[in-house]
RNA sequence: GGCCCCAUAGUCUAGUGGUUAGGACUCCGCUCUUUCAAGGCGGCAGCACGGGUUCGAGUCCCGUUGGGGCUACCA
């Protein structure tokens, strides 16, 4: 157990939570609770355009879904709050007017178009486009000028001139950065907001957060984090930057990659723990050939040594490997409460199913729960158990319910079924073997054709424990209507 | 363009100078069974390339190539 080992999650508010991001929330989650550490929620919204209240409901949702859970952030509270960043410019403005003061910042007059204008004569001169720090230089008459005549002023921080910034990183190693390469980066925007940079080293350094894990697009950024640092005298965190996680393109990961948005997993049907599963093997290694890993273990084993440094692929089919993995262990009852959402949704189950009905889906979802990949696909395959109203798909019809003898079968079939007394496995079983016998055809001529009858499909799990969780009068109406059906062909 | 990072099969990865280069997903066979979309068994497929260092290199160094990130008053 170490409270000192504090690290954050902090998104800006877009209005949906990235799966990368997500990755990024699991990480930290797992090295704090692996150090017995605490886990805080930041909320980074210094870009007002893009704050919208609602967008922290998505972040809380995602992330509980997830099962992460956080020891200080917005709604719970904190020694160190707020832990809104728009709530916080006083303290960002409180430490900008201390660098402006003791000459580490200063405030430059430059308005946007004129840097864009610049930057793009740099760039077509084949220069490497940033800041010229001209008003690093304004003298006093010239800074009392620009003060009178009103223009408004933007803070940027005085960037060393030689040297090299050392980012000492436990899984991207020792990287270096010229500081003459950078054009002294603005901190504090015209609006009073700070910038992003600001933010993070004043809040990460006020929140004491001793490990800074983020994603490895943030490595080049830490240069300039660092220099706050110094020109703030804040302690250096220890740095940790994360594999990014690619689309099958092995670009950043984004919207035209498809789901990317972590509502969209769920909507797809993965549990949650699957996905846990799936994302923290994700530039980690668990180190043992099991994959298949309890979120307890996955806590227990967690090193940030033995995160990986090379981008991941986001493979699709692995997680649905994982996620069926998830819902074969799962008992009958837990896939039942899954599930029932889902299926109500489709108008399967009623909206408040007696207990009765739900150990009834607790037996199907036992059965079934060996095959599909996700839930949704579940709800779908699953599909006659809930209504008659189902389609015969095209290897059930040309397989089967089109050849002639068929319809014949389905038939006596159907007549034995309605007289059976006890309606369980067994005795269909018995009836459906005993009637293949009396016909003088294998067990398989009878199965198939009513199978595809009474499920309009050619796959599922056991026929005779299937046809026990149906009605005796459902088989045998769906039987006679397949008969029916196909009668004239 | 500049800076930085990354590089084991299609994908996720183990490997830390001496291994028949291991596991997982995908794909493909075979098999069991009343079906497979399940189970069992098996298979295809990899150290990006070129130089070094070394008795010996997937492993260390340099370069090339490829990919990615950053280069905003976005985070």
């Amino acid at each position: 157990m170490n409270e000192n080992i504090r690290t954050r999650f902090a998104p800006s508010p877009t209005g949906y939570m990235h799966i990368g991001n997500l990755h990024t929330a699991l990480f930290e989650w797992l090295f704090a609770r692996h150090e017995g550490g605490k886990f805080i929620l930041r909320i980074e919204d210094t870009d007002v355009e893009r704050h919208t209240p609602e967008a922290v409901q998505v972040i809380y949702d995602g992330l509980r879904w997830l099962g992460l859970d956080w020891d200080e952030g917005p709604d719970v509270g904190g020694p160190h709050g707020p832990y809104v960043q728009s709530e916080r410019v006083e303290i960002y403005q409180g430490y900008l007017q201390q660098l402006v003061a003791e000459g580490k910042a200063y405030e430059c007059y430059c308005t946007p178009e004129e840097l864009t204008a610049r930057r793009e004569a740099m760039r077509a001169r084949g220069e490497a486009p940033r800041y010229d720090n001209r008003c690093r230089t304004l003298t006093e008459a010239e800074r009392a000028a620009a003060q009178a005549a009103g223009q408004q002023a933007c803070v940027r921080l005085r960037m060393p001139e030689g040297g090299a910034t050392v980012v000492r990183d436990l899984i991207q190693g020792e990287v270096s950065f010229e500081n003459a390469l950078v054009g002294d980066p603005v901190i504090g925007k015209t609006s009073g907001f700070p910038t992003y940079h600001m933010a993070v080293v004043v809040d990460d350094y006020l929140m004491q957060i001793s490990h800074v894990i983020r994603a490895a697009e943030h490595l080049a950024n830490t240069q300039v984090h660092m220099q706050i640092q110094a020109a703030l005298d804040f302690p250096t965190p220890t740095y940790a930057h994360l594999p990014l996680i690619l689309g099958e393109d092995r670009t950043k990961l984004s919207k035209r990659h498809g789901a990317v948005s972590v509502v969209e997993y769920q909507e797809k049907g993965f549990l949650p723990e699957a996905l846990f599963n799936f994302l923290a093997l994700l530039g980690w290694s668990p180190g043992g050939s099991e994959e298949v890993l309890s979120r307890e273990e996955i806590i227990e084993r967690f090193t940030l040594e033995a995160c990986s440094a090379s981008p991941a692929v986001f493979d699709l089919a692995k997680a649905e490997w994982l996620n069926s993995e998830y819902m074969k262990q799962m008992p009958g009852e837990e896939m039942a409460t899954r599930l029932l959402p889902l299926l109500q949704e489709h108008g399967l189950m009623e909206a408040e199913p007696s207990p009765e009905r739900l150990a009834w889906l607790a037996q199907v979802a036992d059965l079934m729960k060996e095959r599909a990949p996700l839930l949704t696909t579940y709800a779908e395959w699953a599909r006659y158990f809930f209504t008659d109203d189902y389609e015969y798909d095209e290897k059930a019809r040309d397989k089967w319910l089109t050849k002639p003898e068929t319809p014949g079968v389905l038939r006596q079939l159907a007549e034995r079924l309605e007289t059976l007394a006890g309606w369980d496995a067994e005795s269909v079983e018995g009836a459906v073997r005993g009637l293949a016998e009396e016909v003088g055809v294998g067990a398989g001529k009878v199965i198939h054709p009513c199978r595809a009858a009474v499920t309009g499909t050619t796959v599922g799990p056991s026929l005779f424990h299937l046809l026990e969780l149906l009605p005796q009068e459902t088989v045998v109406m769906r039987l006679r209507r397949a008969a029916e059906a196909f009668g004239e062909q």
